[in-house]
RNA sequence: GGCGUCGUGGCCGAGUGGCUUAGGCAGGGGCCUGCAAAGCCCCCCACGUGAGUUCGAUUCUCACCGACGCCUCCA
């Protein structure tokens, strides 16, 4: 049974779902206001390797992750350039689904915008003043966080210890530095929608509540994000759910942060790399592979660097994926023992590091058994390593792209010349391709090219 | 100030009270190859500092040093 380290808990702790089969997940998405970095890549493929495995596992997954396109930022941008609000947000959404594709995350099953649940967020706060837990002041509606008793749950800490070093000014259209807006009015040149308070428009942390209550149900099984979202976001939203005598989420998971140099990559802290300039310059494949080798509640170190070496490392898997594809072994079952040493650590906390590792180790089995002659085992094996790689969506090239039919004569003109010992033509012919950017290799079949 | 995470070999990155102490990349040697490439085998290089607990600690405890994160927008 997968275990999962819950924030609230504080320990790992079994995952069980709401219903048996059946997962419900909400993973907080972006707000569209600039182009995604590398810190959206790893939060996408880490909750996308999660999805990948359970739906391997048998389970049905509802994935449910929002578009924030509504917010201070985008406003501000929308103002600073002088485009209008929704032009940024539509723009950046379809530079965020580019970049999801690139790096080869599902789509989610629902993807809500917060701009089409401004209706049910009004419904939800009015519903909170009428409990008396919110307010209406001089620039908005707040809500007070003192009345959920455990407040503090996702961020460790208590109402006092965290106001004890506050650094929260003391606002005066609040009552306490900890409460925060529901509902923000209207200045001028914003856009706005209706309430009864007043034009205006929500505040960050209802939509979630709204969003993951309507498409998943009380009681879901899974909300995750970012490690910065469990405080205050996560924290706030389940506070407004619990107030509204809600249940919200079973499980809390947040993942670590993507860093440069040791520090933490932030559009905020104007340190980030865009999502797709990586993708340009990089297999995008070899971002999933770091990713995977790193704990997911681990920070990652992403440089030039550590890309270059997992592209490295892929280029193994994928020249093992050749060597299998040429081989055509017989169709076998995958080696139970080994498939339950990857179902063992994928359950552990989602041990992908460890799985990684037990990956590469089957690509040395399978190519050893391949040197041997024992088909049947590196059959056996390469299935797992085919289970592996499906269950966290890494995709390996078995080659088979299309090599121009000029380049496949002189491949086969090689042959010729290295069957007749002609080696000085042979190798005449190796170093003219490979000065084309050809990667020329002997195999039992004989001479085989594939780009560099 | 409060809360918390981390410090592993040339680099990246797991893990563990003692057992052959992951894996990748890089480096060295060997096998294979006409020569290469790919592959296989072997090797090299460790656990921030100090003290404590223990028969024994890299792993537990404490202190210290250092790095980082959250407490404010942030994935």
């Amino acid at each position: 049974m997968l275990h999962l380290f819950d924030t609230a808990a504080g320990k790992v702790i079994p995952f069980e779902p709401r219903q048996p089969g059946r997962v419900s997940m909400y993973v907080c998405g972006p707000t569209v206001y600039g182009p995604p970095h590398l810190g959206h890549g790893r939060f996408s493929l880490v909750f996308d390797v999660l999805r990948r495995y359970l739906l391997w596992s048998g389970l049905e997954v509802d994935y449910v992750s929002n578009i924030t396109d509504i917010d201070d930022k985008i406003i501000n941008r929308a103002n600073t350039e002088g485009r209008d609000w929704s032009d940024i947000a539509e723009k950046c959404e379809s530079v965020w689904w580019r970049a999801m594709d690139a790096i080869g995350v599902m789509r989610p099953t629902s993807d809500p915008h917060a701009t089409d649940y401004v209706e049910q967020m009004v419904e939800l706060i009015a519903d909170l003043i009428t409990r008396d837990v919110a307010y209406v002041s001089d620039d908005g509606v707040y809500f007070s966080p003192s009345v959920v008793s455990d407040y503090g749950l996702l961020a460790r800490q208590t109402i006092e210890s965290m106001q004890a070093g506050a650094r929260v000014e003391v606002a005066d259209h609040k009552h306490s530095p900890i409460d925060f807006a529901l509902w923000k009015f209207v200045k001028p040149g914003e856009p706005s929608w209706p309430s009864p308070w007043g034009e205006g428009r929500p505040g960050w942390h209802t939509e979630c509540v709204v969003m993951s209550l309507d498409l998943l149900g009380d009681g879901f099984d899974l909300h995750g994000g970012g490690q910065d979202l469990a405080f205050p976001h996560h924290e706030n939203e389940r506070a407004q759910a619990v107030a509204a005598g809600r249940t919200f989420a079973r499980h809390w998971m947040h993942n670590g942060f993507v860093e440069v140099g040791g520090e933490k990559m932030a559009k905020s802290l104007g340190n980030f790399t865009n999502l797709l300039d990586l993708v340009e310059s990089t297999d995008p494949r070899a971002y999933r592979l770091l990713v995977l080798r790193s704990h997911y509640r681990s920070p990652v170190e992403v440089t030039r660097a550590s890309t270059d070496d997992a592209a490295a490392a892929l280029r193994r898997l994928d020249s093992f994926a050749r060597r299998v594809a040429s081989a055509q072994l017989p169709s076998a079952m995958p080696d139970p023992t080994a498939l339950a040493e990857f179902v063992r650590a994928m359950d552990s906390d989602l041990d992908t590091p460890a799985a990684v590792a037990q990956l590469f180790g089957l690509v040395t089995e399978v190519n050893s058994a391949l040197d041997s002659g024992d088909t049947a085992t590196a059959a056996a094996l390469a299935a797992v390593v085919a289970e592996i790689c499906a269950a966290v969506g890494l995709v390996l090239d078995a080659g088979g792209s299309e090599i121009p039919a000029e380049v496949l004569e002189r491949a086969a003109a090689r042959d010729t010349a290295r069957a007749a010992r002609d080696f000085a033509a042979s190798d005449a012919i190796r170093d003219a391709l490979i000065a084309e950017g050809w990667i020329v290799e002997d195999t039992a079949t004989g001479t085989q090219v594939r780009p560099a």
